[in-house]
RNA sequence: GCCCGGGUAGCUCAGGGGUAGAGCAGCGGAUUGAAAAUCCGCGUGUCGGUGGUUCGAUUCCGCCCCCGGGCA
């Protein structure tokens, strides 16, 4: 098989294009690893390819789910597991493309094996963290789990919440089962990841166009039409970067202004979390500085030679 | 040209003889099935320039520069 190409970076660094120009040059067909564009009503908003972008490449788990979904990463990597499989079977390359860390993460060093919590615990935590905040969790962790009540910083109602209903539906403490790691789909050798690092002044500015670019291309009607289903507020694909502010916007709340100005600031804080992601749990995946899609081109090509042709000697 | 008002953090501004603070922006970090989520931490500064008074000036005084407004 030949090792897949992981493309990672903050969002708004020319991700997308730059997997379509290796797809072509290498014979490859795209994977999505972001967890906003696998959401069928976010085209506009989460920067989905079209079909003039994907420039005749397959591209596969792009907005394949519905906004009322609450997908999840064991729910990505069991897809991604699928997908990776038939790429494989028809001897092409799987690129995968995407700015959300952990699920690359998982990817590689795999999740650990922690049976689905049911719906009816899942509310009741909820109910919970609604009504005593972080430190009602805090205080129902600490006797059954307190490792990870330690762990966790004390105002962290999603992990709290996480590691309480995973107690509550299994009777182990979540750190149990984090020790037990399952073998990642993709094993050491059978990838290589590129994180790009454009310089950060270039990229906010990247983002503040983009986002006004969005506007004009109906991102309003799509921030309308998801309004207009009427959906948990709580759901994923509600909490797109923007969405909640245009949806603000349209019921009255606040102006346009305020509203544009909130979306491009959420985007530009998410692109400096993605940076520390970047160095910290990817810290040895070549960097790729240049802005330009010819080195960026380059780069990749002639390091992914190098480890293609070496695998290539290594079953002949 | 003259008269006011103002030049302090990236922005808007507060302060005041002992080298400075607030909001926003920003920066650093965590990250195992919500991750575009969630959480923790941090003022980042030639106080316009230059002389003077003073033990000490960002603060007081003189001159210069810049930005508003007014009078000509």
């Amino acid at each position: 098989m030949h090792p897949a190409i992981l493309i990672h970076g903050p969002t708004a660094s020319g991700k997308t294009a730059l997997a379509i120009a290796v797809a072509r040059r290498l014979g490859g067909e795209v994977i999505n690893a972001d967890s906003m564009q696998v959401y069928r009503d976010l085209q506009v908003i989460s920067a989905r390819p079209d079909e003039a972008e994907m420039d005749g490449v397959e591209h596969h788990l792009f907005g394949h789910v519905d906004a009322a979904t609450r997908y999840s990463t064991g729910d990505w990597l069991e897809d991604v597991r699928c997908e990776i499989k038939r790429i494989e079977l028809k001897g092409k390359r799987a690129i995968l493309v995407g700015g959300t860390g952990l699920y690359l993460l998982a990817l590689t060093q795999g999740l650990s094996n922690i049976p689905p919590v049911p719906e009816d615990i899942r509310a009741d935590v909820r109910a919970i963290a609604e009504a005593e905040g972080a430190e009602g969790l805090r205080d129902r962790l600490v006797p059954v789990d307190p490792e990870t009540a330690d762990r966790l910083g004390t105002g962290d109602r999603q992990r709290l919440s996480r590691a309480y209903e995973v107690w509550l539906a299994t009777g182990r403490p979540i750190s149990a089962f984090h020790e037990e790691r399952q073998p990642p789909v993709l094993q050491d050798g059978e990838w290589i990841g590129f994180a790009l690092t454009p310089p950060r002044s270039r990229l906010y500015q990247k983002i503040d166009r983009r986002f006004e670019g969005m506007l004009m291309q109906g991102a309003m009607d799509e921030a309308r039409a998801l309004m207009e289903r009427g959906l948990d507020p709580e759901l994923p694909a509600m909490k797109a970067h923007g969405m909640p502010w245009l949806m603000a916007f349209a019921r009255g709340d606040i102006s346009a202004e305020l509203a544009a100005e909130n979306a491009k600031r959420d985007t530009r804080r998410y692109a400096k979390r993605q940076f520390t992601w970047i160095g910290r749990q990817f810290p040895f995946w070549p960097r790729i500085p240049s802005p330009e899609p010819e080195n960026r081109l380059r780069v990749i090509h002639a390091l992914y030679r190098e480890i293609d042709s070496a695998q290539e000697a290594d079953y002949s």
